[in-house]
DNA sequence: TCTTTATCGAACCGCTCGGTTCGATTATTT
DNA sequence: AAATAATCGAACCGAGCGGTTCGATAAAGA
Protein backbone atom coordinates (compact mmCIF):
# COMPACT_ATOMS: atom_id res chain seq x y z
CA UNK A 1 0.00 0.00 0.00
CA UNK A 2 1.54 3.48 1.45
CA UNK A 3 2.40 5.75 -1.63
CA UNK A 4 0.40 5.03 -4.74
CA UNK A 5 3.42 6.80 -6.84
CA UNK A 6 4.71 3.98 -9.28
CA UNK A 7 2.67 0.68 -9.99
CA UNK A 8 -0.91 1.59 -10.04
CA UNK A 9 -2.69 3.54 -11.84
CA UNK A 10 -5.00 5.44 -8.99
CA UNK A 11 -7.20 7.63 -11.14
CA UNK A 12 -6.81 8.91 -14.77
CA UNK A 13 -4.82 11.60 -13.84
CA UNK A 14 -1.70 9.79 -14.90
CA UNK A 15 0.27 10.04 -18.17
CA UNK A 16 -1.26 7.01 -20.47
CA UNK A 17 1.42 4.49 -21.56
CA UNK A 18 1.76 4.16 -25.80
CA UNK A 19 -1.10 3.60 -27.25
CA UNK A 20 -3.36 2.93 -24.23
CA UNK A 21 -4.68 7.18 -24.16
CA UNK A 22 -9.00 6.17 -24.50
CA UNK A 23 -9.16 9.93 -26.01
CA UNK A 24 -6.75 8.91 -28.73
CA UNK A 25 -8.14 5.99 -29.27
CA UNK A 26 -11.71 7.84 -29.67
CA UNK A 27 -10.36 10.37 -32.04
CA UNK A 28 -9.09 7.66 -34.36
CA UNK A 29 -12.18 5.27 -34.21
CA UNK A 30 -13.79 8.56 -35.49
CA UNK A 31 -11.81 9.73 -38.44
CA UNK A 32 -11.73 6.04 -39.37
CA UNK A 33 -15.22 5.93 -38.42
CA UNK A 34 -16.23 8.94 -41.56
CA UNK A 35 -13.70 7.40 -44.35
CA UNK A 36 -14.37 4.14 -43.98
CA UNK A 37 -18.07 5.28 -44.16
CA UNK A 38 -17.81 7.06 -47.64
CA UNK A 39 -14.74 4.90 -49.12
CA UNK A 40 -15.34 1.20 -48.46
CA UNK A 41 -12.75 -0.70 -46.57
CA UNK A 42 -10.47 -1.23 -49.52
CA UNK A 43 -10.97 2.31 -51.29
CA UNK A 44 -10.16 3.78 -47.64
CA UNK A 45 -6.33 4.24 -47.49
CA UNK A 46 -4.42 4.67 -43.76
CA UNK A 47 -3.04 8.17 -45.01
CA UNK A 48 -6.78 9.10 -45.46
CA UNK A 49 -7.08 8.33 -41.72
CA UNK A 50 -4.71 9.50 -40.62
CA UNK A 51 -5.82 13.05 -41.73
CA UNK A 52 -9.22 12.87 -40.99
CA UNK A 53 -8.55 11.79 -37.81
CA UNK A 54 -5.66 14.80 -36.77
CA UNK A 55 -3.37 11.69 -35.80
CA UNK A 56 -0.18 11.02 -37.34
CA UNK A 57 0.20 7.63 -38.93
CA UNK A 58 3.07 6.10 -36.82
CA UNK A 59 0.45 6.78 -33.47
CA UNK A 60 -1.93 4.60 -35.48
CA UNK A 61 -0.31 2.01 -35.97
CA UNK A 62 0.94 2.12 -32.42
CA UNK A 63 -2.92 1.98 -31.04
CA UNK A 64 -3.95 -0.83 -33.98
CA UNK A 65 -1.87 -3.30 -35.39
CA UNK A 66 -3.11 -3.09 -38.85
CA UNK A 67 -5.87 -2.01 -41.20
CA UNK A 68 -8.11 -5.16 -40.67
CA UNK A 69 -7.35 -4.49 -36.83
CA UNK A 70 -8.72 -1.06 -36.64
CA UNK A 71 -11.83 -1.88 -38.94
CA UNK A 72 -12.63 -4.68 -36.25
CA UNK A 73 -12.32 -2.35 -33.49
CA UNK A 74 -14.26 0.15 -35.34
CA UNK A 75 -17.41 -2.21 -36.21
CA UNK A 76 -17.38 -3.57 -32.78
CA UNK A 77 -17.38 -0.27 -31.22
CA UNK A 78 -20.39 0.77 -33.53
CA UNK A 79 -22.85 -2.31 -32.85
CA UNK A 80 -22.71 -1.64 -29.40
CA UNK A 81 -23.87 1.48 -30.19
CA UNK A 82 -26.20 0.63 -32.31
CA UNK A 83 -28.41 -1.72 -31.01
CA UNK A 84 -28.68 -0.89 -27.60
CA UNK A 85 -32.08 -0.40 -25.21
CA UNK A 86 -34.26 -1.66 -28.02
CA UNK A 87 -35.47 -4.75 -26.42
CA UNK A 88 -36.84 -2.06 -23.71
CA UNK A 89 -39.39 -0.65 -25.82
CA UNK A 90 -41.53 -4.34 -26.03
CA UNK A 91 -42.48 -4.44 -22.65
CA UNK A 92 -42.37 -0.99 -21.63
CA UNK A 93 -45.52 -0.05 -23.75
CA UNK A 94 -49.36 -1.70 -21.77
CA UNK A 95 -50.79 -3.60 -24.76
CA UNK A 96 -49.27 -5.99 -27.24
CA UNK A 97 -50.21 -3.78 -29.79
CA UNK A 98 -48.77 -0.98 -28.16
CA UNK A 99 -45.13 -2.66 -27.50
CA UNK A 100 -44.93 -4.21 -30.66
CA UNK A 101 -45.26 -1.30 -32.63
CA UNK A 102 -43.40 1.08 -30.26
CA UNK A 103 -40.53 -1.78 -31.38
CA UNK A 104 -41.37 -2.06 -34.94
CA UNK A 105 -40.88 1.90 -34.94
CA UNK A 106 -37.84 2.16 -33.29
CA UNK A 107 -36.63 -0.89 -35.09
CA UNK A 108 -37.30 0.90 -38.54
CA UNK A 109 -35.93 4.00 -37.70
CA UNK A 110 -32.79 2.54 -36.63
CA UNK A 111 -32.46 0.16 -39.91
CA UNK A 112 -32.97 2.85 -42.25
CA UNK A 113 -30.67 5.23 -40.28
CA UNK A 114 -27.78 7.05 -42.29
CA UNK A 115 -25.10 5.12 -39.93
CA UNK A 116 -26.29 1.59 -39.57
CA UNK A 117 -26.86 1.34 -43.66
CA UNK A 118 -23.24 2.25 -44.24
CA UNK A 119 -22.04 0.17 -41.96
CA UNK A 120 -23.86 -2.56 -42.72
CA UNK A 121 -23.27 -1.99 -46.32
CA UNK A 122 -19.40 -2.22 -45.30
CA UNK A 123 -19.83 -5.14 -43.56
CA UNK A 124 -21.69 -6.92 -46.05
CA UNK A 125 -19.31 -5.85 -48.60
CA UNK A 126 -16.11 -7.58 -46.84
CA UNK A 127 -17.86 -10.41 -45.23
CA UNK A 128 -16.68 -12.87 -48.06
CA UNK A 129 -12.98 -12.21 -47.55
CA UNK A 130 -13.75 -11.72 -43.55
CA UNK A 131 -16.49 -13.95 -42.54
CA UNK A 132 -16.26 -13.80 -38.47
CA UNK A 133 -16.85 -10.31 -38.51
CA UNK A 134 -19.85 -10.47 -40.29
CA UNK A 135 -21.43 -13.46 -37.90
CA UNK A 136 -20.13 -10.94 -34.95
CA UNK A 137 -21.96 -8.20 -36.45
CA UNK A 138 -24.91 -10.09 -37.19
CA UNK A 139 -25.25 -12.03 -33.57
CA UNK A 140 -25.09 -8.71 -31.57
CA UNK A 141 -27.31 -7.32 -33.57
CA UNK A 142 -30.18 -9.21 -35.49
CA UNK A 143 -29.47 -11.51 -33.10
CA UNK A 144 -29.81 -9.55 -30.39
CA UNK A 145 -33.03 -8.31 -30.47
CA UNK A 146 -34.74 -11.15 -32.15
CA UNK A 147 -34.50 -13.49 -28.28
CA UNK A 148 -35.73 -10.53 -26.89
CA UNK A 149 -38.50 -10.40 -28.77
CA UNK A 150 -38.79 -14.36 -29.28
CA UNK A 151 -38.70 -14.52 -25.61
CA UNK A 152 -41.84 -12.20 -25.65
CA UNK A 153 -43.63 -14.24 -27.92
CA UNK A 154 -43.25 -16.93 -25.92
CA UNK A 155 -44.13 -15.61 -22.81
CA UNK A 156 -47.55 -13.86 -24.21
CA UNK A 157 -48.39 -17.30 -25.89
CA UNK A 158 -47.87 -18.86 -22.20
CA UNK A 159 -50.00 -16.09 -20.78
CA UNK A 160 -53.00 -17.12 -23.46
CA UNK A 161 -52.84 -13.46 -25.36
CA UNK A 162 -51.08 -14.72 -28.24
CA UNK A 163 -50.49 -18.13 -30.32
CA UNK A 164 -47.05 -18.87 -31.70
CA UNK A 165 -45.90 -22.12 -32.19
CA UNK A 166 -42.60 -21.24 -33.24
CA UNK A 167 -41.99 -17.97 -31.78
CA UNK A 168 -37.98 -18.14 -33.40
CA UNK A 169 -39.28 -17.83 -36.92
CA UNK A 170 -42.84 -15.28 -35.97
CA UNK A 171 -39.85 -12.89 -34.36
CA UNK A 172 -38.18 -13.08 -37.72
CA UNK A 173 -41.32 -12.56 -39.19
CA UNK A 174 -41.93 -9.30 -37.44
CA UNK A 175 -38.87 -7.89 -38.34
CA UNK A 176 -39.17 -8.42 -41.97
CA UNK A 177 -42.58 -7.18 -41.69
CA UNK A 178 -40.96 -4.07 -39.74
CA UNK A 179 -38.55 -2.67 -42.32
CA UNK A 180 -40.94 -4.51 -45.13
CA UNK A 181 -39.75 -2.40 -48.09
CA UNK A 182 -37.82 0.12 -46.45
CA UNK A 183 -34.33 -1.80 -45.54
CA UNK A 184 -33.12 -3.78 -49.05
CA UNK A 185 -34.32 -0.32 -51.00
CA UNK A 186 -32.26 1.69 -48.43
CA UNK A 187 -29.43 -1.16 -48.65
CA UNK A 188 -29.45 -0.91 -52.54
CA UNK A 189 -29.41 2.94 -52.15
CA UNK A 190 -32.46 2.95 -54.21
CA UNK A 191 -33.63 5.53 -51.62
CA UNK A 192 -30.45 7.70 -50.67
CA UNK A 193 -32.63 9.05 -47.07
CA UNK A 194 -33.62 7.85 -44.07
CA UNK A 195 -37.38 6.98 -44.48
CA UNK A 196 -39.33 9.50 -43.05
CA UNK A 197 -41.20 9.05 -39.81
CA UNK A 198 -44.67 8.57 -41.95
CA UNK A 199 -43.46 6.04 -44.06
CA UNK A 200 -41.97 4.16 -40.77
CA UNK A 201 -45.03 4.46 -38.88
CA UNK A 202 -46.89 3.33 -41.70
CA UNK A 203 -44.88 0.17 -42.17
CA UNK A 204 -45.19 -0.36 -38.39
CA UNK A 205 -48.60 -0.26 -38.44
CA UNK A 206 -49.33 -2.52 -40.99
CA UNK A 207 -46.88 -5.17 -39.44
CA UNK A 208 -48.82 -4.89 -36.38
CA UNK A 209 -52.01 -5.45 -38.01
CA UNK A 210 -50.35 -8.57 -40.12
CA UNK A 211 -48.92 -10.06 -37.23
CA UNK A 212 -51.42 -10.01 -35.02
CA UNK A 213 -54.00 -11.19 -37.67
CA UNK A 214 -52.26 -14.15 -37.61
CA UNK A 215 -51.30 -14.55 -34.32
CA UNK A 216 -53.08 -13.13 -31.89
CA UNK A 217 -55.26 -16.38 -30.44
CA UNK A 218 -58.26 -17.22 -31.68
CA UNK A 219 -61.78 -15.80 -31.38
CA UNK A 220 -63.85 -18.59 -31.16
CA UNK B 1 -28.10 -3.97 -103.45
CA UNK B 2 -26.70 -6.58 -105.23
CA UNK B 3 -23.14 -8.46 -103.78
CA UNK B 4 -23.87 -8.48 -99.70
CA UNK B 5 -20.05 -8.64 -99.51
CA UNK B 6 -18.91 -5.71 -97.82
CA UNK B 7 -21.62 -3.86 -96.04
CA UNK B 8 -24.09 -5.93 -94.50
CA UNK B 9 -23.24 -9.03 -92.47
CA UNK B 10 -25.78 -11.84 -93.38
CA UNK B 11 -25.30 -14.44 -90.99
CA UNK B 12 -22.39 -15.03 -88.24
CA UNK B 13 -20.38 -16.52 -90.39
CA UNK B 14 -17.78 -13.71 -90.67
CA UNK B 15 -14.95 -12.69 -89.28
CA UNK B 16 -15.94 -10.70 -86.08
CA UNK B 17 -14.37 -7.00 -85.46
CA UNK B 18 -12.88 -5.90 -82.73
CA UNK B 19 -13.85 -6.41 -79.37
CA UNK B 20 -17.04 -7.79 -80.83
CA UNK B 21 -16.76 -11.61 -80.65
CA UNK B 22 -20.02 -12.61 -78.28
CA UNK B 23 -18.08 -15.80 -77.35
CA UNK B 24 -15.15 -13.97 -76.15
CA UNK B 25 -17.02 -11.26 -74.59
CA UNK B 26 -18.80 -14.20 -72.48
CA UNK B 27 -15.26 -15.83 -71.59
CA UNK B 28 -14.30 -12.27 -70.33
CA UNK B 29 -17.00 -11.84 -68.22
CA UNK B 30 -17.39 -15.30 -67.11
CA UNK B 31 -13.80 -15.15 -65.76
CA UNK B 32 -14.50 -11.86 -64.24
CA UNK B 33 -17.53 -13.11 -62.71
CA UNK B 34 -15.44 -15.55 -60.37
CA UNK B 35 -12.74 -13.06 -59.85
CA UNK B 36 -15.09 -10.52 -58.69
CA UNK B 37 -17.34 -13.56 -56.56
CA UNK B 38 -14.11 -14.11 -54.36
CA UNK B 39 -12.22 -11.05 -54.01
CA UNK B 40 -14.99 -8.11 -54.09
CA UNK B 41 -15.00 -5.57 -56.66
CA UNK B 42 -11.83 -3.33 -55.53
CA UNK B 43 -9.44 -6.51 -54.29
CA UNK B 44 -10.00 -7.95 -57.53
CA UNK B 45 -7.32 -7.12 -60.27
CA UNK B 46 -7.40 -6.54 -63.84
CA UNK B 47 -4.97 -8.82 -64.04
CA UNK B 48 -6.58 -11.98 -62.06
CA UNK B 49 -9.62 -11.61 -64.29
CA UNK B 50 -7.44 -11.93 -67.14
CA UNK B 51 -5.67 -15.44 -66.18
CA UNK B 52 -9.16 -16.38 -64.97
CA UNK B 53 -10.71 -15.61 -68.05
CA UNK B 54 -7.79 -16.71 -70.38
CA UNK B 55 -7.80 -13.59 -72.54
CA UNK B 56 -4.66 -10.87 -72.85
CA UNK B 57 -4.83 -7.88 -71.13
CA UNK B 58 -5.09 -6.04 -74.05
CA UNK B 59 -7.61 -8.14 -75.26
CA UNK B 60 -10.10 -7.22 -72.48
CA UNK B 61 -9.92 -3.42 -72.96
CA UNK B 62 -10.64 -3.57 -76.27
CA UNK B 63 -14.48 -5.27 -75.40
CA UNK B 64 -14.77 -2.98 -72.06
CA UNK B 65 -13.16 0.86 -71.72
CA UNK B 66 -12.10 -0.18 -67.83
CA UNK B 67 -12.45 -2.01 -64.54
CA UNK B 68 -16.00 -0.51 -63.75
CA UNK B 69 -17.38 -0.56 -67.35
CA UNK B 70 -16.70 -4.52 -67.44
CA UNK B 71 -18.39 -4.61 -63.86
CA UNK B 72 -21.43 -3.07 -64.77
CA UNK B 73 -21.79 -5.68 -68.15
CA UNK B 74 -21.32 -7.93 -65.52
CA UNK B 75 -24.12 -6.97 -63.46
CA UNK B 76 -26.43 -6.21 -66.17
CA UNK B 77 -25.79 -9.64 -67.37
CA UNK B 78 -26.42 -11.94 -64.09
CA UNK B 79 -29.27 -9.67 -63.19
CA UNK B 80 -31.01 -10.87 -65.93
CA UNK B 81 -30.37 -14.39 -65.75
CA UNK B 82 -31.11 -14.14 -61.96
CA UNK B 83 -34.78 -13.18 -61.84
CA UNK B 84 -36.59 -14.15 -65.11
CA UNK B 85 -39.82 -16.53 -65.17
CA UNK B 86 -40.36 -16.30 -61.50
CA UNK B 87 -44.08 -14.58 -62.27
CA UNK B 88 -44.98 -16.99 -63.82
CA UNK B 89 -45.35 -19.08 -61.24
CA UNK B 90 -47.77 -16.83 -59.69
CA UNK B 91 -50.83 -17.85 -61.27
CA UNK B 92 -49.33 -20.89 -63.12
CA UNK B 93 -50.90 -22.77 -59.80
CA UNK B 94 -54.65 -23.42 -59.30
CA UNK B 95 -55.35 -21.82 -56.16
CA UNK B 96 -54.38 -18.89 -54.42
CA UNK B 97 -52.21 -20.38 -51.49
CA UNK B 98 -51.17 -22.93 -54.39
CA UNK B 99 -49.87 -19.86 -56.24
CA UNK B 100 -47.94 -17.92 -53.52
CA UNK B 101 -46.63 -21.19 -52.32
CA UNK B 102 -44.93 -21.62 -55.50
CA UNK B 103 -43.40 -18.11 -55.35
CA UNK B 104 -42.02 -17.73 -52.40
CA UNK B 105 -40.53 -21.31 -52.71
CA UNK B 106 -38.73 -19.71 -55.84
CA UNK B 107 -37.70 -16.81 -54.09
CA UNK B 108 -36.64 -18.81 -51.20
CA UNK B 109 -33.94 -20.44 -53.33
CA UNK B 110 -33.23 -18.04 -55.39
CA UNK B 111 -32.56 -15.20 -52.68
CA UNK B 112 -30.55 -17.40 -50.84
CA UNK B 113 -28.65 -18.98 -53.36
CA UNK B 114 -24.85 -18.44 -53.47
CA UNK B 115 -24.70 -16.81 -56.72
CA UNK B 116 -27.12 -14.36 -56.05
CA UNK B 117 -26.25 -13.75 -52.42
CA UNK B 118 -22.60 -13.73 -53.49
CA UNK B 119 -23.77 -10.67 -56.35
CA UNK B 120 -25.70 -8.83 -54.01
CA UNK B 121 -22.99 -8.62 -51.63
CA UNK B 122 -20.55 -7.05 -54.06
CA UNK B 123 -23.04 -4.70 -54.88
CA UNK B 124 -24.15 -3.66 -51.81
CA UNK B 125 -20.24 -3.15 -50.88
CA UNK B 126 -19.82 -0.36 -53.75
CA UNK B 127 -22.78 0.97 -53.80
CA UNK B 128 -21.91 3.99 -52.01
CA UNK B 129 -19.97 4.74 -54.55
CA UNK B 130 -21.47 3.55 -57.64
CA UNK B 131 -25.24 4.73 -56.90
CA UNK B 132 -26.62 4.57 -60.62
CA UNK B 133 -25.96 0.69 -59.99
CA UNK B 134 -27.39 -0.18 -56.93
CA UNK B 135 -30.64 1.31 -58.06
CA UNK B 136 -30.49 -0.68 -61.55
CA UNK B 137 -29.77 -3.79 -59.79
CA UNK B 138 -32.86 -3.45 -57.32
CA UNK B 139 -35.03 -2.25 -59.83
CA UNK B 140 -34.81 -4.96 -61.98
CA UNK B 141 -34.36 -7.03 -59.03
CA UNK B 142 -36.56 -6.59 -56.32
CA UNK B 143 -38.80 -4.46 -58.12
CA UNK B 144 -39.65 -6.64 -61.14
CA UNK B 145 -41.22 -8.94 -59.21
CA UNK B 146 -42.77 -6.83 -56.68
CA UNK B 147 -44.96 -5.15 -59.21
CA UNK B 148 -45.88 -8.70 -60.82
CA UNK B 149 -47.08 -9.49 -57.27
CA UNK B 150 -48.28 -6.47 -56.95
CA UNK B 151 -51.13 -6.70 -59.74
CA UNK B 152 -51.75 -10.19 -58.67
CA UNK B 153 -52.99 -9.03 -55.03
CA UNK B 154 -54.72 -6.35 -57.27
CA UNK B 155 -56.95 -8.37 -59.64
CA UNK B 156 -57.23 -11.11 -56.65
CA UNK B 157 -59.11 -7.88 -54.72
CA UNK B 158 -61.27 -6.93 -57.17
CA UNK B 159 -62.31 -10.37 -57.72
CA UNK B 160 -63.52 -10.60 -54.11
CA UNK B 161 -61.25 -13.94 -52.72
CA UNK B 162 -58.41 -11.33 -51.60
CA UNK B 163 -58.99 -8.11 -49.13
CA UNK B 164 -55.64 -5.96 -49.49
CA UNK B 165 -55.90 -2.60 -49.12
CA UNK B 166 -52.57 -1.15 -50.21
CA UNK B 167 -50.73 -4.28 -52.67
CA UNK B 168 -47.40 -2.35 -53.05
CA UNK B 169 -46.97 -2.53 -49.28
CA UNK B 170 -48.88 -6.33 -49.01
CA UNK B 171 -46.23 -7.60 -51.85
CA UNK B 172 -43.43 -6.04 -49.98
CA UNK B 173 -44.48 -7.74 -46.81
CA UNK B 174 -44.87 -10.95 -48.69
CA UNK B 175 -41.46 -11.14 -50.09
CA UNK B 176 -39.81 -10.29 -46.65
CA UNK B 177 -42.01 -12.92 -45.12
CA UNK B 178 -40.97 -15.25 -47.68
CA UNK B 179 -37.33 -15.19 -47.04
CA UNK B 180 -37.82 -14.33 -43.46
CA UNK B 181 -34.52 -15.59 -41.31
CA UNK B 182 -32.70 -17.19 -44.60
CA UNK B 183 -31.96 -13.81 -46.84
CA UNK B 184 -30.55 -11.42 -44.07
CA UNK B 185 -28.52 -14.33 -41.82
CA UNK B 186 -27.06 -15.47 -45.55
CA UNK B 187 -26.01 -11.82 -46.92
CA UNK B 188 -24.15 -11.27 -43.13
CA UNK B 189 -22.50 -14.94 -43.55
CA UNK B 190 -24.20 -15.82 -41.08
CA UNK B 191 -24.91 -18.84 -42.35
CA UNK B 192 -22.53 -20.03 -45.16
CA UNK B 193 -24.53 -22.59 -47.72
CA UNK B 194 -27.88 -21.94 -49.41
CA UNK B 195 -30.83 -22.95 -47.19
CA UNK B 196 -31.88 -26.07 -47.05
CA UNK B 197 -34.98 -26.85 -49.18
CA UNK B 198 -37.03 -27.84 -46.13
CA UNK B 199 -36.05 -24.76 -44.07
CA UNK B 200 -37.12 -23.09 -47.55
CA UNK B 201 -40.66 -24.82 -47.68
CA UNK B 202 -41.14 -24.24 -43.80
CA UNK B 203 -40.71 -20.70 -43.96
CA UNK B 204 -42.98 -20.12 -47.30
CA UNK B 205 -46.07 -22.57 -45.82
CA UNK B 206 -45.74 -20.06 -42.49
CA UNK B 207 -45.14 -16.90 -44.79
CA UNK B 208 -48.53 -17.88 -46.79
CA UNK B 209 -50.71 -18.54 -43.54
CA UNK B 210 -49.60 -15.28 -41.69
CA UNK B 211 -50.41 -13.54 -45.16
CA UNK B 212 -53.62 -14.74 -45.54
CA UNK B 213 -54.76 -14.68 -41.92
CA UNK B 214 -54.68 -10.92 -42.55
CA UNK B 215 -55.58 -10.60 -46.24
CA UNK B 216 -57.89 -13.17 -47.04
CA UNK B 217 -61.50 -12.13 -47.04
CA UNK B 218 -62.97 -11.81 -44.25
CA UNK B 219 -65.12 -14.78 -43.63
CA UNK B 220 -68.32 -13.18 -42.27
C1' DT C 1 -0.73 -18.00 -101.37
C1' DC C 2 -0.86 -13.50 -99.80
C1' DT C 3 -3.09 -10.04 -97.05
C1' DT C 4 -5.63 -8.55 -93.37
C1' DT C 5 -6.51 -8.12 -88.63
C1' DA C 6 -8.09 -9.76 -83.99
C1' DT C 7 -5.71 -11.41 -80.41
C1' DC C 8 -1.79 -12.06 -77.67
C1' DG C 9 1.69 -11.06 -74.11
C1' DA C 10 4.98 -8.68 -72.01
C1' DA C 11 6.98 -4.61 -70.78
C1' DC C 12 6.06 -0.18 -69.15
C1' DC C 13 3.82 4.11 -66.99
C1' DG C 14 2.75 6.86 -62.89
C1' DC C 15 0.73 6.25 -58.82
C1' DT C 16 -0.92 4.69 -54.35
C1' DC C 17 -1.10 1.26 -51.18
C1' DG C 18 -0.13 -0.74 -46.18
C1' DG C 19 3.35 -0.76 -43.26
C1' DT C 20 7.97 0.63 -41.01
C1' DT C 21 11.46 3.52 -39.26
C1' DC C 22 13.55 7.19 -36.70
C1' DG C 23 14.94 11.67 -35.30
C1' DA C 24 12.40 15.98 -33.80
C1' DT C 25 8.93 17.76 -30.92
C1' DT C 26 6.06 18.44 -27.22
C1' DA C 27 4.07 17.86 -22.86
C1' DT C 28 4.00 15.61 -18.56
C1' DT C 29 6.52 14.09 -14.31
C1' DT C 30 10.13 14.59 -11.01
C1' DA D 1 15.05 23.09 -14.83
C1' DA D 2 15.97 18.53 -16.09
C1' DA D 3 14.42 14.09 -17.50
C1' DT D 4 11.33 11.11 -19.61
C1' DA D 5 8.56 9.23 -23.15
C1' DA D 6 4.27 9.57 -26.14
C1' DT D 7 3.41 11.54 -30.23
C1' DC D 8 4.53 13.50 -34.50
C1' DG D 9 5.77 13.71 -39.42
C1' DA D 10 8.13 12.78 -43.21
C1' DA D 11 10.74 9.83 -45.79
C1' DC D 12 11.05 5.30 -47.29
C1' DC D 13 10.08 0.30 -48.73
C1' DG D 14 8.53 -3.24 -52.00
C1' DA D 15 4.53 -4.48 -54.12
C1' DG D 16 0.65 -4.15 -56.77
C1' DC D 17 -2.62 -1.37 -59.00
C1' DG D 18 -5.40 0.20 -63.55
C1' DG D 19 -4.37 1.30 -67.78
C1' DT D 20 -1.52 1.75 -72.26
C1' DT D 21 1.41 0.49 -75.92
C1' DC D 22 3.25 -2.20 -79.59
C1' DG D 23 5.54 -5.76 -82.07
C1' DA D 24 4.70 -10.86 -82.60
C1' DT D 25 1.42 -14.36 -83.74
C1' DA D 26 -2.00 -16.90 -85.75
C1' DA D 27 -6.13 -17.43 -88.04
C1' DA D 28 -9.55 -16.00 -91.33
C1' DG D 29 -10.73 -13.90 -96.09
C1' DA D 30 -9.34 -12.99 -100.69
Amino acid sequence: MSDTDTADCPADKRRHAAGEDPKKRDQILNGAWRVFMDQGFDAASMNSICKAAGVSKGTIYVYFQNKEDLFVALVEKKRQAFFEGIGARLTGAGSIEAGLMAYATSLGELMTSDDVIRAQRIVIGVVERMPELGQRFFDSGARHFLTGLSSFLRSETAAGRLDVPDPDLASQQFVELATAGLWRQRLFGRQNAPSSPDDIAHVAREAVRVFLAAYRTAPR
